[in-house]
DNA sequence: AATGAATGAGTCTTCATTCAT
DNA sequence: AATGAATGAAGACTCATTCAT
C-alpha cells in the first residue's frame, strides 16, 4: 500500500493518521471503527481504503512512524555530546518530553504489547531503542563512570521508569513535562550508579 | 451476580476464570471471544452466563481478584519486618515473583490500562499498591535512612521498573525470577537513594 | 399437562398463574421469561415445568380460565332477569366491572389477538360472548324493543365500546368502574336503539 | 438516525418498510426476527442497520408515520364540510376505510397498545385522534345538533367500535369496506344521540 | 416436588471490507 | 479520489427447555 500521492492525497493520509491515533488512543483500538474515524472527518469509506489496506495496516504503521519519531528525538538531543552519562541523561529527558507530547501515542505503545497481532512490532521497536541506550551505557562502564552491572537491564529499568512516570504524571495529573524529566532523570541516575552528581 | 453456588457450582466457575484468563493474556481480550471460553471448555454457552453477567464483569472480576491476590502476597512477606528500607525489599521482591508467577494477569494488568472501560478500575487498583510503599517510603525518610524525595514519585518508579523488568525477562526469556527480583531491587535500592548495603 | 395434584401442588400451581398474569400484562408475554416468573417466586425452574408443560400452555391456560371466569359472571349477573334489554344491559355493565377487576387480562386479551399462536384461541372466546349477547339482541328484536339491525354487529360494537372505554379510563386513569359502567351503557344503548329509558 | 439517503437508498427503505409491516402484522413484532426482514428481501444483514438504528425504531418509526397518514386522510375527508355531526360521520367513515385498507397496520397498533415499550407512542397518537374528533362532538353539542355528554368518552366509544367492527368484518371475513363504514357509523350516530336523519 | 446447572439454537447488532457508480 | 450502499461473518447475550441429583 505505498501508492504516489498528489499533495492534497498527503495531507488526506496525514488527516486520517492524526484522527485515528486520537481516536485510538482515547478509546482503544477495537472500539475504534473504520466508520468513526471516516465519520469523525466527515468522508466516505472508500477514502480510508483508498489509503490503507487495513485497518490494522494503518495501526502498525503509526507504531512504526512514532517510534521512528521518538528515536530521531533522542539522537538530536544526544549529537554532539560527548559524555556517555551525559548522553544518557539527556536522552532520558529526549524520551520523557517526546512522551509527554505525544500521550496519545504512548497509550498506543502500550495497547500494541497487549495484543499478539502488535506484539513482534512492538518488540522490535523497543529493542531499537534499548539497544541505542546500551551502547551508551556500556561506554560508561568501560570508562569507569559507571560500575559494572548488565547495561541491558539498566536501560530497560528506565524506559520503565519513564513510561510509568509519564503516565501518570502527565497524563492522569497534567504535571509540567520538565519536572517529570526531572524526576526520572534523577531515579535512574542513582538507579544505575551515578555517583557524583554532574 | 453473585449467585448462592454448590460447590460444583464453584468449581465451574473458578474453571471459567482460569481458562478465561489465560486466553485473554494469549490473545487479548477482544480476540478473546465468549464462544473460545466455553468452546475451550467443552460445555455449552450458557454456563459462561450462568456464572457471569458478561465478558466485562468476568474480566473486572479476574482484575479485582488478582490485584487483592498480588496485594495480600506482598503484605505477608513484610509483615514482622521492623526496617521500612527492609519491607520495602521484600515488597519489591514479593511483587516480582508473584508477577512472575502471574504472567497472565500482569498482561491483563497492561491491557486494562489501555482501555477506557477498565482504566479507572485499575488505577485504584495501583494506587493502593503506591499507597502500600508510600508508607514505609516515608518512614524511612523520617529515620534518615532515605533522602528527602517524593516518596509517591519512587514508588511509581519502582513498579515501572518491576513491571518492565519481569515483562521482558521472564515471559520473553524465561529467566529465573528471583534473579530478576534481585535486578529489579538493586536499581531501586539506588535510585531511593540506599548508600549502605544491608 | 393435567397431574393429580396434592393441596399443596394446587396451590402452587395457583401462585404461579396470579404471578405470570402479572408479569404478562406488565411487561408484555415475550419479555416475561420463565426465569422471571420463577426468581420472582423464588422457586426453582422445575417446578415451573412440574405444573405447566411450556410457557405457551401457561398462557393458554391464563386465557382459558379467563374467559371463562368473564362469561360465567355475565351469566350470573343476567340469570333471572326476564327483559331481554336489561339483559343486555346487566351484561354490558357485568363485562365492564369483571374487565376492571381484572386489569391485567384484559392487556392479555388484546396482547393475544396479536399473535397468530393464539390468536384462534382468542377469537372462539369472543365468538362466545357475541353469540351470548346475540341471542339477547335478537329476542328484544323479535319482541320489537328493538329496531331490526344485525345483532352480531350490535354485539361487536358492545364488545368494542367496553374494552376501549375500560382501557382509557379504568386502567389509564383509575375511574370509578361504576361510572364507566354507565358511560359504556348509556352509549350502546342509544347504539343498539334503545328509545325509552328503563 | 435520519441518514441523507440517495434516491436508491430511499426506495430501499420504504421496501424494509413494506416487508417489515408485513411480517410484523402476519406473525407478531416479536416472532419476526432481523434475519427474517433481511431474507425475505434476500439482501445481507447490514443493510437493516444501514437504515435503522434498531428494530425497534423500526417499528416505532411505522407506527408514528401511520398515524400521521390516518389522521391526513380523516381531515382529507372533512375539510369543507361545515356541518359537525357531518364532520364526524365522515370522519368515521374515513377511519373505518384506512383501516381497512392498512389492516397491517390496524394489527401492528393493537399490538403496540400491548407492550411497555410502544404504550406510551401509542396513547399519545391516539390522544390526537380523540382530540380531534371531541372538536366536532363539542361544536355539535354546542349547537344543539347533540345532547350533552361528555365528548371525549364518546370519541372514544367511536374509536372502540370502528377497530372491532373493521376487526371482525374486514380482516376475518373480508366484508365490503364500505358496509362496515355504514355499520359503524350507524351504530354511533345513534350512541352519540343523534336524533334525525341526515 | 424441587433445585441448580447446563444446553444450544436463536436474537439483535457490529464492523471490516468490498463494490458500483 | 471519493461516495453511499451492501455484504456477511462474527460477536455478545437470551431463554425455553431439559437433566442430574
Amino acid at each position: 500500500m505505498s501508492r504516489q500521492l498528489t499533495p492534497r492525497g498527503k495531507q488526506r493520509r496525514a488527516q486520517l493518521i492524526a484522527f485515528a491515533t486520537h481516536e485510538f488512543a482515547e478509546k482503544g483500538y477495537h472500539l475504534t471503527s473504520v466508520a468513526d474515524i471516516v465519520d469523525g472527518l466527515g468522508v466516505g469509506k472508500g477514502v480510508f481504503y483508498w489509503y490503507f489496506s487495513s485497518k490494522e495496516e494503518l495501526f502498525v504503521e503509526i507504531m512504526r512512524t512514532s517510534q521512528r519519531g521518538m528515536r530521531r528525538r533522542q539522537q538530536e538531543a544526544i549529537s554532539a555530546v560527548d559524555d556517555p552519562v551525559k548522553r544518557i541523561e539527556l536522552g532520558i529527558r529526549a524520551g520523557v518530553l517526546w512522551l509527554a507530547e505525544h500521550n496519545d501515542l504512548r497509550k498506543l505503545f502500550e495497547f500494541a504489547r497487549t495484543e499478539a497481532t502488535f506484539r513482534d512490532a512492538m518488540r522490535k521497536g523497543q529493542e531499537v531503542l534499548v539497544s541505542d541506550a546500551q551502547i551508551h551505557l556500556e561506554e560508561a562502564i568501560q570508562l569507569g563512570h559507571l560500575p559494572d552491572r548488565d547495561p541491558e537491564a539498566l536501560a530497560l529499568a528506565i524506559i520503565g521508569v519513564s513510561n510509568q512516570l509519564t503516565n501518570v504524571y502527565i497524563d492522569s495529573r497534567g504535571e509540567d513535562p520538565e519536572v517529570v524529566a526531572d524526576l526520572v532523570v534523577s531515579f535512574c541516575r542513582d538507579g544505575i550508579g551515578v555517583t557524583v552528581r554532574g
